[in-house]
DNA sequence: CTCGAAACCGAACACTGTTAGGTTCGTATC
DNA sequence: GATACGAACCTAACAGTGTTCGGTTTCGAG
């Protein structure tokens, strides 16, 4: 009833369990409360371990965010190291997909997010980039990264869309989207980042010819 | 103290204080007492008018997303259709940064979207490409708008960056993105689309050859 | 052995969205 | 012109939220 003798909590499993409810309830399915609850104890208790709900996320955050791959850029080949570290950051958000808004939110300020974004500006730079074309090359592709996983997330109008079909032609086959709604999103990100990448390379043959 | 001669409210003046009280103290700063209060009223009589907040939010998002501007591809330059629409859909949403998160999620369902979604993919299609593809590039170009609307709504790394300044030292000249976070978001946005224009229209040349 | 910090609990605070039930007013109908 | 109805407001409350305070027990360091 007060000071157990083998501590109950611990950080790596408060972040397990309130990852593990997101995945299944949803953002809004997270409560301090609940969280408690599946953890077999008091609300209060979860703030000897975390000051803030908000820590909690995006420590949470943090973690998901480890598994992203920037060591692509050690290749020199600067579409490849984009490609894999674009790849990976999208199989990162998709894994959570109840937690994209988080994860979108703010990846900055975080110690390892800065060492990312530091391997990603880098690698531009010495395989020939400008420092503000690689700024901004790296802001493009989270750009697409992050739409795309919001995309998803917000899953656009994926049931109930029979109710459009007459009235929208063009949108009549509009429910085999929600049939095929992963991979269309999957083959639209590729077909963006392909899209994307090839007009970068056409840059590239302007900006850095020699 | 009970009905009034002249009516306070209207869907329009709260759709109004709504969003001015999310525009000056972002999302969380909206609650249906705050704003019942800027409106002089008690929070329940907005239940006469909305039946729920996500209403209320939605409705907003609805009045936005009208000025998107999708009548380019009437003149069947798919590529300009694109960038009018890019540009219009980017701008509305950043008129309105704190309310990113709710245009963001689920623009399906509402009938303007809709409309406009069929008139992009028409665009498209009446322009020679495959109605898959056309449905991957309409996907795309809204994973490239939404991702940059998303990004800078979480300014990203914006103040007190000059504590990492040594340690990343490829980010050293991080603190004047502050200052030109806002330019810098720009170019980048037109960064990406002119690239992914470009991709695309290699890829069109592959597959509308005739 | 003592003492302080850590880990838990119960109860509370201020806040949230929303509902129930009441009062007054405008308007349409007989 | 009386009557009825619904719209527009109110007060009061409910259940739930994040968070804090004060208390108790237990661990571990000096």
């Amino acid at each position: 009833m007060a000071r157990p003798k083998t501590p109950i909590l611990s950080t790596q499993g408060i972040r397990a369990a309130a990852l593990s409810l997101v995945d299944r309830n949803g953002l809004e399915g997270l409560s301090m409360r609940k969280l408690a609850q599946e953890l077999d104890v008091q609300a209060a208790s979860l703030y000897s371990h975390y000051r803030t709900k908000e820590e909690l996320l995006t420590d949470i955050a943090n973690e998901i965010m480890a598994d992203v791959d920037v060591s692509g850029f050690a290749s020199g080949d600067w579409r490849h190291g984009l490609t894999v570290w674009a790849r990976s950051y999208r199989a990162a958000l998709a894994a959570h997909p109840n937690l994209v808004p988080v994860l979108a939110a703010g990846p900055g300020r975080r110690e390892e997010a800065l060492r990312r974004a530091d391997a990603v500006h880098g690698g531009l730079v010495s395989a020939g980039w400008p420092a503000r074309h690689a700024t901004m090359i790296g802001a493009s592709t989270k750009y697409l990264v992050v739409g795309a996983a919001i995309n998803s997330f917000s899953q656009g109008f994926a049931d109930d869309v029979q109710v459009y079909r007459d009235r929208y032609p063009n949108l009549s086959q509009a429910h085999r989207l929600a049939e095929h709604a992963a991979e269309i999103d999957h083959d639209s990100f590729e077909l963006a980042l392909s899209a994307f990448l090839d007009g970068l390379s056409q840059l590239y043959a302007n900006v850095c010819a020699r």
